[in-house]
This record gives structure tokens, sequence and C-alpha cells, in this order.
DNA sequence: CTGTTAGCGCATTCAT
DNA sequence: ATGAATGCGCTAACAG
């Protein structure tokens, strides 16, 4: 391995000058700078970016905490922080908080250690996750997809109230009265949000309403599934399903299969979250979707803006979800 | 943020006591190491990473190469990974090669430019791809999921060949007779593999062979679309179909939708990569199911391993798929 | 415009 | 068993 010191001897400079020319912040004479760059293809050198994190106090590293890389949401949302952050000559670490709050803290603690240049954060909590660790060494952090505590943080999310609404009141256009919900936690942003449209289009509908009508799940398969059977259980009569993520959405389509029961003639199914296999479910599934490349890109983008030096209030980005109507929400037929 | 200046001074020692303290390598005196670690919680004090790096030529961080993290394949292989790096102290550094022999050789200059302790790779190529420009440096290299030119690297593989006999045998078994194949690139080991795999039955069996049932695609969804359209438009008389991941089975469902035919009475399918949403499809999808959360913790096992100083020859560790039958390939009925 | 020099924070000799 | 001193490779003052 070459180092900064074996090409100032081969181009016959100062390591001064050599690191001038990789930096290419000041001018350096053209002849000088070109026997440099020869030098430098010569011993195939590549600078160590270990030894300039050390001096330049700041590595080219970003952080990446969500909470599992295995639900498909969060995919393609991490390529779209990946391609921006490389593209800038960043590369991205991910961990996986597993909604854990001590996880989530041990990886900010990590950022500290490794002199992250920034960190992007899906926080477990609405109200417990603690960036200050962070942003006391300077690092800056960047919420995505849900809140965090921390007004003073950029953030970028979805607007899962309007996604929610036009689920809902989609269904009620098609002739639905009486749906059910099944939500996430309402101790993160995207759970109490969702649920927040799903009660304000009961409300201004009209429609049912009432605990029995609700039952939470925390986002992942098994307990949608169940959660879905509960409902099924406890009221016949509910003639449609909101269901809060892609996961949930998963186990609850098992419930109603596990039950016997249509979609959507016995029951109606919108989900949030597209997947690229909705389509190709019998019937195919109606669906919110996000804009999660960009919503990983965007997010990317803030926190590079402040690693460059931007500063000010935080920033908050709010993307649109659209809502893609398929068959598991066809007009509803009277039976 | 202190460091271990301040830490000795803190507690009354050098710094090398602290550091002694620290990593625990050689002895010292218990009443010492006692302030030590009382004066480490005080000042909330954490080790520059990038210092001990820079000191050790190793940093705590591994490589991920893997063509693309949209892939639902690699998701559960990534989360494999980590999970063995973060219990080992490692983080892991993801990148997305896109099968671009040119990003991949990009991201492997990366791994020396910050001295990553080791380098997963899901080689681009069977017989392109080249990794000497880590083993020169020292980095351990382990392949996982593709094999690469070298035999000295160690790899981790699933028994591809065997997935694809399986599949397509069960096929035969089902009664299925012209049975065609939608390929993955051959310059890649998985795709060739599993179309040895299928011609291999195809000739034990004594099926009819030709090169009108095979077409070959990328691996992707919109390939694997146009591909199976292809099949389906040549020859009207295929009964079953083997696509060879999960992508371009996606791809050939919608296919066989936009032909109008009915699965398994028309066509049947298997195809490769198990999916969490395979069972809800109607019908619900044969598929080759891979122990890929294993597939990357192994991975990340042997690639320990050398990290801790194992030398020797190229180690394979090949695991064996799983068959999951579903209704897709119901037996065959005579129509 | 260029070279000399110092030091980022740590682990590791070499003395004691 | 402990401390003093050194240097990993690089960038940023400063001097020239």
């Amino acid at each position: 391995m070459p180092t900064i010191s074996d090409v100032a001897r081969v181009a016959g400079v100062s390591t001064a000058t050599v690191s001038r020319v990789l930096n290419g912040n000041t001018e350096v004479d053209a002849a000088m700078a070109a026997r440099v760059r020869t030098a430098v293809d010569q011993l195939a050198y590549r600078p160590s970016r270990i030894a300039r994190s050390l001096r330049t106090r700041r590595s080219a590293v970003l952080g990446l905490v969500i909470s599992d890389i295995r639900n498909p949401f969060f995919t393609d949302m991490v390529r779209g922080v990946e391609d921006v952050a490389f593209a800038n000559g960043y590369s991205v670490v991910l961990c996986n908080s597993d909604e854990n709050l001590g996880k989530e803290r041990d990886y900010l603690q990590l950022a500290i250690a490794e002199s992250m240049a920034g960190v992007i954060l899906a926080p477990a909590s609405l109200d417990e996750t603690d960036v200050s660790a962070l942003t006391g060494p300077g690092i800056p952090v960047v919420t995505v997809d849900r809140r965090a505590p921390d007004p003073a943080v950029d953030r970028v999310l979805i607007d899962n109230a309007r996604g929610a609404r036009l689920a809902v009141g989609h269904l009620v256009d098609q002739g639905y009265r009486r749906i059910a919900c099944v939500s996430g936690p309402t101790t993160i942003s995207t759970g109490a949000e969702r649920l927040a449209g799903y009660r304000a289009v009961v409300r201004s509908r009209r429609l049912r309403t009432g605990a029995e009508l609700i039952r939470f799940a925390d986002f992942h398969e098994a307990s949608g599934r169940s959660a879905m059977s509960e409902l099924l259980a406890a009221r016949q009569d509910i003639d449609a399903v909101f269901v809060a993520n892609n996961l949930m959405t998963l186990g609850a389509l098992q419930a109603v299969a596990d039950a016997g029961l249509v979609i959507p003639d016995d029951i109606a199914v919108v989900g949030f979250d597209d997947m690229s296999w909705a389509p190709l479910l019998r019937p195919p599934l109606t669906t919110v979707a996000q804009p999660t490349y960009d919503l990983g890109a965007e997010t990317a983008r803030l926190l590079l803006d402040r690693i460059n030096g931007f500063t000010g209030p935080g920033r908050e980005l709010v993307l649109p979800p659209t809502l893609r109507v398929r068959a598991s929400s066809a007009p509803r037929r009277e039976r």
C-alpha cells in the first residue's frame, strides 16, 4: 500500500503538494500537478480514508438506522439513500434497530466512535428517541419516514394521514360502511398518523365507530394476522378493512383466507405500502403507494446539506402518497 | 469528545495504561484498572475507531457488495451478515454493484481505501470478477451466493443445480412433460447452475428438449416477463415452466396473466426463491426456498475466521435448497 | 505557489 | 506492571 509520501517522492514534490493536487482546494502549478497525477497512477495510490478522517475529524461515512432491512418498504428507501450518498463520495453503514431503543442508542454511539459525517434515522419512538448524543458532537441527523421529538432536526416524511384518508375515503366511496382498521403502534408517528387519518374519515363520513373496529399490532406479519383474526371473530358484520402497513397486510390476508372469506365480496381490503406483487394477488390488492426511493434520496440530500455547512431551523419535507385502486376494493355488492 | 489523554489525566495514569485496560491484552493492576474504568464512565469516553484503525491498520468495518438491495433475496442474507458482524463488533458497509463490473471494482477499491477488515462479495461475473486487488493488501474476501474465478477465496453457496432438479423433477412427477425454462444469465454461476439442473432432468427423464423451450433473461422482472411472453408465443404446447429466480418469476406470472392463461390448468409454474407472499398468490406458488439468512450468517462467520488469522485453502460451504410445493404445480389434468 | 512542520487519537515498542 | 516516546497517513498552518 503506497502512501502519500511514496507519491511525493516519485513525483519529486512535498506531501503537501500531493495533498493539494488530490483535494484540488488550492491552485497548484499545472506541470507539478501532472507529475503528481502520473505518480499516483503509476503507484496505483489510493488515499487512506482512515488517515484523512483522523486528520479532518470527519469520515465520509453516513449511518443509516432503520428498524429492519427485511421490511421491503425500507429497501427502496435504502437504495435512494445509497445512490445519493455514493454519488457524493460517501459510504453508507446500515444498522437495524429492530424498533429497540437500546439498539438505536448503541448505533448512535457507533456513529460518534466512527466520527460519521451524518446519520439518517427512522426513529424507534415518537417521543423517546434521543439524538442529542449526536447533535452535541456536531454530527448532523435527519429523520426519515417517522417523526422524532426534536423539532430542530430535519425530517422527510410521507403524508400518512392523507394516505389513510385516501384509503378509507375510497372504501366509503365504493359503498363500504363498516370499516375496520389494523393499526400500527401509536408510539411510532406513522402508526399514529395513519390511525388519525382513518378516524378522520370515520368521523366526517359518519361511519360506525367504536373500539371493536380497531386492533393494534406491531407492524409485523404475525401480529397483523392475529389482529385481523380477532376483528373477524369479534364483528361478523365488518365489510372492509384498512391495514396500516405492508407486513401486517400480508398477515391480514392470511387471516382472511383462514376464515374462508372472499375478497372483496365478504370483505374489502386496502393496505398501506404498495408492493411489486400486489397486482398479482387474487384479487389484486388496492394499496397506498409511497415514493420510497425519493424518500431516501431526499433525506440523503438534506443530510448532505447539513454536512456541507447548512445551518438553520429544522426543515420538514412531506411527500405525497398515492392510492392505487385494484380489485380488492371493488364496489360493494349487496349480499 | 474526550480522548484517551483525558481519561489518562482523570485516572492519574498514562495513556498506555488506559489503552491496555480498554483492550485487555496485558495484565494491569486491578486498582488501576478500576480507576481507569471509572474515568471512562465519568467522561462518557468512546475510543475513536478512526484513530484505532489508523494505528492498527485495520478497521472494524466489513464491505458487503451485492447486486441490488431491492432484490428481496438479498435482504434476508444481508440481515444474516449484519447480525453476525455486529455481534462481533463489526459494522457493515453496503454496496450495490448493479451487476456492473466497473461498480464492483470501485467498491473493492473503496474497501482498500477504508482499510476494511474484510469483504463479502456476490460476484457480478463468474469469470471476470477480480478480487486480486484486495487479496494483495491482505484484505480477506468471501464470496456469497455465486462463484468467482479464484479458488483460493472462501465461498458460501446454495446447491443451485439440486434446487433446479427438485423443481423440474417435481413438475415431471406431477405429470408435466413439455417444460420450459426462463433462465438467468449463464455468466453468473447461479444462472448457469440452475439451467444445468433443468437440463439434467430434461435429459434423464427424456423430456422434450430444444432451444425453443429456453429463454434467457437478466434476473429482473421486465426481462422475465418478455421472456415468458416469447415462450408462450413460440410454443403453444408447453405445459409448465421453471423460472430461475424471484423477480423473473414475478414477470413470468404477469406474462401468463397477460396471455389469459390459468395456472396450473394451462401452465404450471415453479419459481426459484421463496417469498413471504408466495402462498398468497392465487394459486399459491410452488418455489425452491433458499436458506438466505443462514447464507449470510455463515458467510460472515467464514470471513471473521479469516480476519482472525485463519489461513488455509479456499473453503466451500454449500447449503441445501428446499422445494415448497403449492398449488401452482398441482398434478396435471388432461384437457 | 510550495515546502516544512505539527498533530489528529490511538496502540505499541522500549525502558524502567 | 507501568510510563515515555514514537509513528500510523494525512491535512492545514505557517513560512518562505
